[in-house]
Parts: structure tokens; sequence; C-alpha cells
DNA sequence: CGCATATCTAGACAGTGTCAAGTGGCGTGC
DNA sequence: GCACGCCACTTGACACTGTCTAGATATGCG
């Protein structure tokens, strides 16, 4: 009568394997980082042999596909948790985004790295393109609402939705790789402070 | 009487390995991809035993510190190389940096990932560091040039460079990834509406 | 000319991802 | 209520990886 995914597994069959690889799997990748990710790691991580991840993940890529997925679902919803504290006017809630899209980076920073700087992930499984376009349409409608226009149709606005990924992209990548610390000092800042200059820099990227 | 780096290596001693494996280094990146990076592979481009390169670098991150440090370097001329065509206005020459930046990152695509989304670049490397901030700092004396204050103690001109520098970092890491292809359709248009529209992008982050 | 030393080779080791074959246990059809 | 089928998993093999160690070779200094 018990649930069939329980955290202890002694019996031989799982029950729950597949999402217990995916969570060893970003165990595994936030404490390791990427590029010394290891698939047999994960196994052992999870408690099973190294060959049962084939069963649910064909390969490497196929687990780390499903990883970035999920991936793209949190970070849509990271920007959806800031605009929630956002004020309502549209240049409010399309930094508010951006802000969430740098909280979910620096939050995941390994994962981060999965999503946009691997090829790793197949970006020809339609599971992950649905939700990578998602996470990006979030930037559409937010510049659509702020200029009137739809990105999709129109040129400009299109151009602003570029810029608005860009500025909040460019920022995510550099802070992950510790790059903007020196400069800005943002280790010694209050969170307030650096949220300041973050929406300082992002509505920058918006206005024209 | 021949110079002792030729091309042909029937001799035992190599006579210049070192600069010969960055070189077959760098043909193994832009051909596989930084993540099927292989040290053995490149040992046999450059026709020696797999063990040889560890007499001229330490390991395989060493040959990549070294690697990422021309990169930073050559980071650098290609942003010079923008400059020197540009109008001399500080605002022309800003946005030349930031042309200048991406077009090294569309021309050396696994290069930028190595520099930029790597943990095995060994960033306490003096050298490393030194290439790194030179290319840093092109963007701050930009900045200077722009606003009339210095950046190192200035916080807002430093914002400035902040705001350049994930501009243009954000925008070329998205385009390195295919990112900006779909929505921009950079693919149809001619290189000079594509500089157009990257100007503009890039003139938008300094303004403030 | 001979010897020291830098340079390179060759083999071993633990670890990796993937493939093939074999085993354990669950549930379905009788 | 039981046997059988099938799915989930294990096990071992393979080629490949980076690094270490020991040995071979050629260069240049005395």
């Amino acid at each position: 009568m018990d649930s069939p995914q329980k955290t202890s597994r002694r019996t031989y069959h799982h029950g729950d394997l597949a999402s217990e690889l995916l969570r060893a799997a970003e165990l595994e990748l936030s404490e390791n980082g990427i590029e010394s990710f290891s698939l047999r790691a994960v196994a052992k991580r999870a408690g099973v042999s190294h060959g049962a991840p084939a069963h649910h993940f064909k390969d490497a890529r196929g687990l780390l596909t499903a990883l970035a997925t999920t991936g793209f679902q949190r970070l849509l919803a990271a920007q959806e948790a800031r605009q929630k504290q956002a004020a309502a006017d549209p240049l409010s809630r399309q930094v508010a985004a951006g802000l969430g899209y740098i909280d979910f980076a620096l939050a995941n920073p390994a994962l981060f790295r999965l999503m946009f700087s691997s090829e790793k992930p197949d970006r020809t499984s339609d599971d992950l393109a649905k939700a990578s376009f998602a996470a990006f349409d979030k930037l559409v409608t937010g510049v659509e609402g702020l200029v009137g226009e739809n990105p999709h149709t129109d040129r400009n606005a299109m151009k602003d939705v570029m810029a608005s990924w860009a500025m909040a992209h460019g920022l995510a990548d550099l802070m992950v790789s510790g790059r903007a610390d020196r400069p800005m000092n943002f280790s010694d800042m209050p969170q307030s402070e650096i949220d300041q200059i973050l929406t300082d820099l992002l509505a920058r990227s918006v206005r024209r």
C-alpha cells in the first residue's frame, strides 16, 4: 500500500528511478560542476548499477536533456516569482523578469551552464524546445506590454526583446562565472543594493 | 641551418612542440568543441606520443590555460581592430569595442566558451589573469573617455562598464549558441545590417 | 669526444560512456 | 494459485580518457 516511489529502495525494482536519477544528477552537477559530470557517479548516488540509467534515459545526453528541460521550467518560474513582487507597470515587470533570470542563474550555476553553454542537451528534443521557448516567450510578452507591438511581427520590438535578453543573460553569465565580483564588489552589498543596480542596468536595455 | 620549428618533424626532438601543441589544441577545439576535447587527440594531431604534452604543459589544464591566454590577447586585438575602423568619438569607440568582442566570439566559438564558460583554464595563472584584465580594461578606458570619470574610482562609471560588458557578452554568448538566430534572423542579413542592429543595442547599454 | 640533461616514448592504472548478455522480481493470463 | 512473460536492473566487456613512471633518444655543453 505504500507509494511506489519511496526513498529507501531495498527492492530490486526501484519504482521511480527516472526522477531519482534526475535529482541525483542535479546534485552531482551542482557539487562537481558540469565538466566533471559522470553518469556512473549519478548511478552510484542513486544506489543503482552503472548500467541502470540507460533503461530510463538512452544515454548521458538523454539524462542531461531532461535535466535541462526542468531547468528551463524553473527559469520561467523564477522570472514569474519576481514579477509577482514587482509593480504592475510594464517596465517594472520586464525588469523583474530579468531579475528572476539572474536569480535562477546564481541559484543554479551549473544547471545554468548546462542549459546555455553546453552541447550536451539535445536541442532538437521537443520537450526541451518547448520549455526553453516558454522561458524566452516571457521576455517577448513583456516587451509587447512595454512597446505595444508584437515582437514576433514587429522587428523593432524583437530588437527590444534581444536587448533585454542579452543584458539579463550577460549579467547572469558574468556573475555566475564570478567576473562581476571584482569590478562591482557585489559580495559586500546587501541584496537590496544589488537589486537596485541590476534594475538600473536591466532598464537601460529596453529604453530606446 | 633550417629553422628549429619545421612542419615536418622526422627528428626525435620536435623543436617547438609547445606552440605546435597550442595550434593543434585550437584546431581540435574548433572541430570537436570543448566538451569532447582530448589531450591525446591533440598529441596525435601534433604527431607525438600521448605523454609528450606533459613536458611542456603540466597537464591538460595547463595547455588549456595557455590557450585561453592567447584567446584573451586576441579578444583584445579584435576590439582594437574594430576601433581602428570606427569614428573617433567616445561612444563610437566603445560600441566598436563591443562589436569586436562579438566578432571574436563568432570567429572562435569554442575558444570563447573555453575562456568564459569553462573551469578548465586556471584563473589563478598570472599570464591568464593579465591577459583577461587587459581585455576588460579596454572597456574600462572606453567608458572613462565616455563619461569623463575613472571607473576604478567612480562607482557609476563602473556600472557603465558593467552594462557595456554585459550587453556585449550577452549578445556574443547568445549568438555563439545560436539562440539569437531564430528571433533576429541574422543569417538572412548582410553584415552591414547586423552591425547596425548590434550598434544600436550596444549603444543603449552605456547611455544613462 | 663524452656525458648530463632536456625531450620524447611506451606501458600501466583508474576512471569514463556505451553495448551485450544475463538475472531478479512483478504482474498478467490462465 | 500458479506459471510464464516481460520489464527493470546487474554484470562484464570494450574502447577511450588523463596522468604517472620508467626507459629510450638526441642535443648541447664541457
